[in-house]
DNA sequence: AACTCAATGGACTGTCAATTCCATTGAAAT
DNA sequence: ATTTCAATGGAATTGACAGTCCATTGAGTT
C-alpha cells in the first residue's frame, strides 16, 4: 500500500507478539525466537538490544541466559516497541514541507497528512502485546492457560 | 513514525498537489516540476510517466508539451495516486504471516494490523487534490481566483 | 524537410538500510 | 579457575531501492 513499517519495526512487534504468548518464567534466546519469527538472528539481536535499552525486555547472558518481557503483555503498548526501535530520531517530516512548513505554514498537504499520521499513532497507541494473544486463545482450546500457551505452527 | 511512504509515493503526492493548484490549461515540464516540488527531474520523470499510463495525467511531447491533470483535482483521491506509484504489486503481507496467514488463520497480529490499513485506506480514499489548495485559499486573499493561484515561495 | 523540444524507456550507478561477521563481555555450570 | 554459553557492540558486506544517463520517439516550429 505504498505505506510502509520499516523492517525493524516490523519485526519487533512479530517477536514481541511472539514473546507475550510464551511462559514469562522461561527466557528464549535470541537463536529460537529466531527461528520461530522468521528473522535472521544477527539482525534480531541488535532489535533485542533496542528493547533491552527501553527496559521492555530484561535480557541475561551465560547459562539459561536469554530474554523474557519486562513488564506484562497488557503493559507494553505497540507505540513503546515501535519508538524503542526507531534508528534515526523521527524526522517527522511533512510530505510537502521543503524545510519551511509547519502549523503556521503549513504546506498544501500538511493537514490531510497530519490526520493520517493522528490516526497511526491513535493505533500504534491503542494496542498492546495482551491483545492478539486473547483473540487466538477465546478462538481455541480454552482450557489450556494463556501463560503456558503453545504457539501453533 | 517507524512507518514511511515510500519515495516515489510521497514524491506522487507533492507533485500532483503542486499541479493541482497550477492553471489546468497550461502544461508544466518536468524540469519546472522538479524545481518547484524539490524532486530529482529524472526520477521525477518516471514517476510522471507512471501517472500517466495510470490516466492521471496528460502529457504531451515537444514544443509547448509537459503535463496536465486529466480530471479535475477534486476526482483524484489521494489513493489513485498512490495506487499509480505502486512499483512492486503490493504484496501485501501479514506482519507475523510466515506465508500461511489469511482471515480463516489469523497470525497474533493480524487484527491489529487490518485495523491500521484500514486507517490507511480510509484516508487515502478520503482525500482528494482538491481539498488541500482549498484551504489555503480561505486562510490567503480570498480574491485571487483559484485557477491562477500562484504558490509562494 | 530540417530542427528543436519534451516525454519515453531501458540500462546503468550510487546510497543507505538491512544483514552478516567477529571479537568482547558477563554470567552460570563443572 | 576454567569452560561454556548467550548477550553486546562495532566493523564489514549485501542488496534493494533511489537516482542518473543516454539514446529514442513523437509533436510542434520554421
Amino acid at each position: 500500500m505504498a505505506m510502509y513499517l520499516s523492517r525493524p519495526a516490523e519485526y519487533a512487534l512479530r517477536a514481541m507478539s511472539y514473546m507475550a504468548r510464551l511462559d514469562p518464567e522461561k527466557r528464549i534466546r535470541t537463536r529460537d525466537l529466531s527461528k520461530a519469527v522468521d528473522v535472521p538472528a544477527a539482525f534480531l539481536s541488535k532489535i533485542m538490544r533496542r528493547l533491552t535499552d527501553q527496559g521492555i525486555l530484561d535480557a541475561k547472558k551465560g547459562h539459561h541466559g536469554g530474554y523474557v518481557l519486562a513488564r506484562p503483555p497488557a503493559e507494553v503498548r505497540f507505540i513503546d516497541i515501535l519508538r524503542a526501535v526507531e534508528f534515526e530520531p523521527s524526522v517527522d517530516h511533512c510530505l510537502f514541507g521543503l524545510g519551511n512548513c509547519d502549523a503556521q505554514n503549513p504546506c498544501p498537504l500538511h493537514r490531510e497528512w497530519s490526520i493520517l499520521k493522528g490516526h497511526i499513532e491513535q493505533w500504534a497507541k491503542s494496542h498492546t502485546l495482551a491483545e492478539s494473544p486473547k483473540e487466538l486463545q477465546s478462538s481455541r482450546q480454552k482450557r489450556q492457560s494463556l501463560r503456558s500457551a503453545k504457539l501453533p505452527a
